[in-house]
DNA sequence: CGATTGGTTGATTCTACTCAAGCCCGGTGG
DNA sequence: CCACCGGGCTTGAGTAGAATCAACCAATCG
């Protein structure tokens, strides 16, 4: 599993998306609110690969960061159906309590090994009422969360299994690597099996297998042991219906200035 | 049309969320804040039903919240297949720009007749700034509507046609009167078509008429000319697959106190 | 009055599910 | 060392659920 940090060999010290442009605390890489942030960590946490973060109804009294390693957001429903919602990739940003009920609303487990950031919720809240920036950036986080939520819609509700498959292997491929795929046999490594894809997608991982067969008999791309190998950049893009739109939403976007008002010409 | 607004002959003042505990100034209701809102509206703006408040890629400088009547919310993909996203209910908050990227990414129509008051995007920022309360109070409703759109996959993900238009039928229901069908017999007023129920669920609307059909025939509920009858309260909830903690989440759930600092412990 | 939109229904097609079987591989225990 | 097991993957055969195709009705509107 190469996918991860070491673990446990973790090193002490969290580095607190530092490495990560897109973390919560880019805003706040200089100046006090970093210390301050620094300081309001409850700890680290390590898991290994397929271990349950939070589960479903747990409370939970700290907002995670995702340090290193992926996971995954699922639902499930009391007859034991399971829906994941996103997979979390290193810079999220998660644990937000749904509004006002008791309980999460979801569950996350790890899919490699991982390591995790804790920020009491409470603590994170006051960091927000005094510094704007980092406010903002939060925000814009959660944003990105919604538009990520409403793409996942539109794929289960209107498009057909190979479009599905296609385009979550697209999306995780430019969320993880930052571009989307150009050169022909350029590879990814994407820690899912087929039945989280099937979870994902809505299919089943019988019919999930069959689409992957498909796109590899197209020679579009292949996927097996948690490897994406794209054969044609072109056609990948077209099965997977991406639009310029989405890819920038993928890939790193602008990120609002860092320390500065949000308003300028307030 | 008796769902929205009398229009045009709308009064002159925007009431501004008054009538409606959810909307965002809710947190602002006394104080400063509030007057400060007020005076950064753009002003008003009403529209019949089924005309477009904003278009898929418009740029949008002022934030939008739903006075009276209802709207939905969609994405379009460039071959013309369309999804809707959710549908809005006065208090709603909308307009919010894609998370760095020019032009919005998805449209919002009017169902009804409908009334919003406009904010730039700016001064919302600098309120926010200014009053956690309010910050706190959108970020909510941020949160609220992430929850929502996560519901909805899970229905186009996990549930059969069936389950999905009882689901939201509930849902609507519930969210549009701020509890349950209690009572057998009880109506509710939803302005949909079978053709925009169809684009919500990810479903033709043929296979929708036919599970209104179904669900008639079952005696669970009726459907029909925006008004929705229930037969049986009990069978609802079950063909719905409706849990405690989504009809929470649905109806008014509680709000962050007024005017308080978000963490007291803190 | 024709045109249009929303709704209704039946017949047919096909996508994706279900059931069933078998493979490969790594682990575990005798 | 090998037998056994379970998880992930693969494939085929049969089936069901939803889409598609094709009419037709009713109400509304210009």
């Amino acid at each position: 599993m190469s996918h991860a940090e070491p673990h446990p060999a973790f090193a002490a010290n969290c580095a607190y998306c530092a490495a990560r442009p897109l973390g919560v605390c880019g805003a706040l890489h200089e100046g006090d609110a970093f210390r301050e942030l620094r300081d309001s960590r409850r700890g680290m946490r390590v898991f290994d690969g397929g271990a349950a973060i939070y589960r479903q109804g747990d409370p939970a009294p700290d907002l995670l960061s995702l340090v290193s390693g992926w996971a995954v957001q699922y639902r499930d429903l009391p007859d034991g159906r399971r829906q994941v919602l996103n997979f979390l990739m290193p810079g999220a940003l998660f644990g937000h309590e749904p509004s006002g009920l008791p309980g999460m609303s979801h569950g996350v487990d790890s899919l490699t090994n991982a390591s995790l950031c804790m920020i009491p919720r409470d603590r994170m809240a006051a960091l927000r009422a005094r510094h704007t920036a980092f406010n903002e950036r939060f925000l814009w986080m959660r944003e990105r969360e919604t538009d990520l939520a409403f793409d996942h819609l539109t794929s289960l509700g209107r498009r057909d299994a190979r479009e599905r498959v296609a385009h979550l292997l697209f999306e995780l491929a430019v969320r993880s690597t930052g571009q989307a795929p150009a050169a022909a046999g350029a590879t990814f490594k994407i820690p899912l099996s087929q039945s989280l894809i099937a979870e994902a997608t809505g299919l089943t991982a019988i019919h999930v297998n069959r689409m992957l067969r498909r796109l590899r008999e197209e020679q579009i791309l292949d996927f097996r042991g948690g490897v994406l190998t794209v054969f044609d950049p072109k056609g990948f893009a077209l099965a997977a219906g991406v639009t310029d739109t989405l890819e920038a939403l993928w890939a790193r976007p602008s990120v609002p200035a860092v320390e500065q008002p949000p308003a300028k010409r307030a």
